[in-house]
DNA sequence: ATCAATCAGGAAAACGATTGCCGAGAAATT
DNA sequence: AATTTCTCGGCAATCGTTTTCCTGATTGAT
């Protein structure tokens, strides 16, 4: 209010209204020191000598003026933001959502913040969000089931990534050991006339994940029958998306003891369809999903599934960005977690 | 264009690398102009007269340097940063993420970004990130399903905030109208002994929805039991939520015919337990849900329960912050949704 | 008593934009 | 021909920090 200049009177500068953060400059002025002083003791810069009187008295004023740092000039000085950039095809999903979650708890551990953005697998999206992304600072960037398809000049780690691309980090399911433990699993209970279902085109996890499996047939001596093989194709995140494909699978009278879905939400929708044309699950029909994403358990029949450890997936991507961004440590390039199969009521023996 | 100051080389200010951006000052020298002109084009600031050829020039180079403009020190000067922060209790939940789905939408559309904080509850969490969120430069706060106690200096939208805070605007859903529909279906088909599940205390629905539900329960000349209420207590996302506190009812062997769910993640829990405990849903119990999340439709039982358009109210909730912010709108203090009853298979006539 | 070393902190230049104001020429008006 | 009005674009301040380099005063050593 009154203007600085005048002295006449002394000033309300004393009586900090909380809850109203005020700038560096002024509480150096109400200090009656240089800006660049009392910086350099709320950041603790070491090698610097203050005595600890005038820290302290440095520091009770910063706390009695309520005395917020404003992050954004900070950044712009310090070129450190302390934010990442994740990028997602989409929000509201089971599977990204809780390596986010895993991500979070890392990140915000670790004084980060961290912008999402979803790209619905749209190329130009990624493009345009990874440079705005770098244009709001960030300072590495999450890539969850997302091609990239160019280096990028931050450091990236890529979940599910499945490219080798100069300079980024994957983290990446043991994809072989999986396609083994659920075929492994459906092969010993007698299984032979097995139906896939491939993941979408544009999910990064399809292509390694069906390679898999037909490695671990052939090894087997299983034959995949093309006509039991359908692929997702829809770009949705319910169980909606597994449905169809089943029908389809169904309508075409082709006889199969078992599915392999693409993952826990697409099985929730084949066992749907499955009951829908009056089959039941397992008895008729064997079903393993893929992820086991938390209501895998809750479901009727509960869900055999490969369990992948997301939440672990998005704390090791994290950990091994934050590496990255402060040279930690000398980058890996590809960090494999392993699958776990469990075992629950959707599979059964063949019926003899 | 060759170098401004040293002379040798011709250096590679003419080879702009793709993906490498460039700063304001480095378009404008190798323009030769000034920063403070290329701003003006670049922003078509209006009110400024520059010659058509002048402003194609600059867009020209603008494109092929691959210039972004840095954000923060942008947001530094000019007070606007483009985002916003969102609060929310947990990350990887269905009913929050698609919230956010709709948020997420709707701000991207207006250039906006966004932080995320997951505060499990904690009440110095939800204080402690509502001040960095402020300190990173959030011009508005989405805080959802998130107990706000005092008044922000930033535009909040709370979506099922339900308290009534100076300034903050509500999205909610019309509770009683849903509490009706819910308690009116299971009426009409014949259930009297009825069954609650209250939610838990720091979830913010909790008390409105009962509150609402004892009320439509006194229209219908409809008894609620103490001994057919239990509480969900515990904080998570899973299915698992649900199924100790229906084992608990059940063990009590008090008769009942149906159950008014939570959400339907406690149902899905529900149903499993009641199932574990050799009932039939809906034939020997009815169990409704609320909230109609995607996987719903695809249970078995598929979920009868009480729609919230989640998406919808997220975008309602966007639509009305960025008004907020810019003050394009007189802020409304509540914006209510209506729920819709979707029948599917979870509940039935009772058993005569 | 002198010189060097330490102490305590100040000055100023960044960081990369935005924005209000101003001025020199060209064009238009009288 | 003299004045006014546009045009086009430059200048410099500013946003709130951090960081590098300095300097004037003390202190300690010889």
């Amino acid at each position: 209010m009154k203007n600085s200049a005048s002295e006449k009177k002394p000033k309300d500068t004393t009586k900090p209204r909380a809850h109203q953060t005020s700038s560096l400059k002024q509480l150096a002025e109400h200090l009656g020191l240089n800006p660049a002083t009392v910086s350099v003791v709320l950041n603790d810069v070491p090698g610097r000598s203050i005595p600890q009187a005038t820290r302290d008295r440095i520091k009770a004023a910063a706390k009695a003026m309520n005395y917020q740092p404003n992050l954004l000039a900070r950044s712009l000085r310090s070129r450190r933001t302390l934010t990442i950039g994740i990028l997602v095809p989409e929000l509201g999903d089971g599977y990204h959502t809780e390596v986010m979650s895993g991500i979070g708890d890392q990140l915000i551990q670790a004084g980060y913040f961290y912008f999402t953005a979803h790209h619905r697998h749209k190329r130009n999206l990624i493009e345009d969000y990874t440079r705005m992304l770098i244009g709001r600072g960030a300072q590495g960037l999450i890539a969850i089931d997302t091609l990239l398809d160019h280096p990028v000049s931050i450091p990236v780690v890529a979940v599910a990534g499945h490219r080798h691309i100069e300079g980024i980090t994957n983290v990446l399911l043991d994809h072989a050991r999986a396609a083994e433990l659920a075929l492994g699993h459906l092969y010993s209970l007698g299984h032979r006339m097995i139906a896939f279902m491939r993941g979408q085109p544009f999910s990064s996890d399809s292509d390694d994940r069906w390679k898999s499996l037909v490695g671990v047939a052939e090894r087997l001596g299983l034959e995949i029958k093309p006509e039991l093989v359908v692929s997702l194709d829809r770009d949705m995140t319910s169980p909606e998306l597994g449905y169809p494909v089943v029908q389809q699978l169904l309508a075409t009278k082709k006889a199969f003891t078992a599915i392999v879905a693409f993952n826990d939400i697409s099985a929730i929708g084949a066992i749907r369809a499955l009951k829908d044309f009056n089959l039941r699950v397992p008895e008729d029909i064997s079903v393993i999903g893929f992820d086991d994403i938390k209501a895998a358990a809750f479901t009727s029949p509960r869900l055999t599934t490969i369990n992948q450890p997301l939440e672990e997936i998005g704390r090791l991507a994290t950990q091994s960005l934050l590496n990255r961004i402060h040279n930690t440590v000398p980058p890996r390039d590809e960090i494999t977690v392993e699958p776990e199969l469990v075992i629950r009521e959707s599979t059964g023996p063949v019926k003899s």
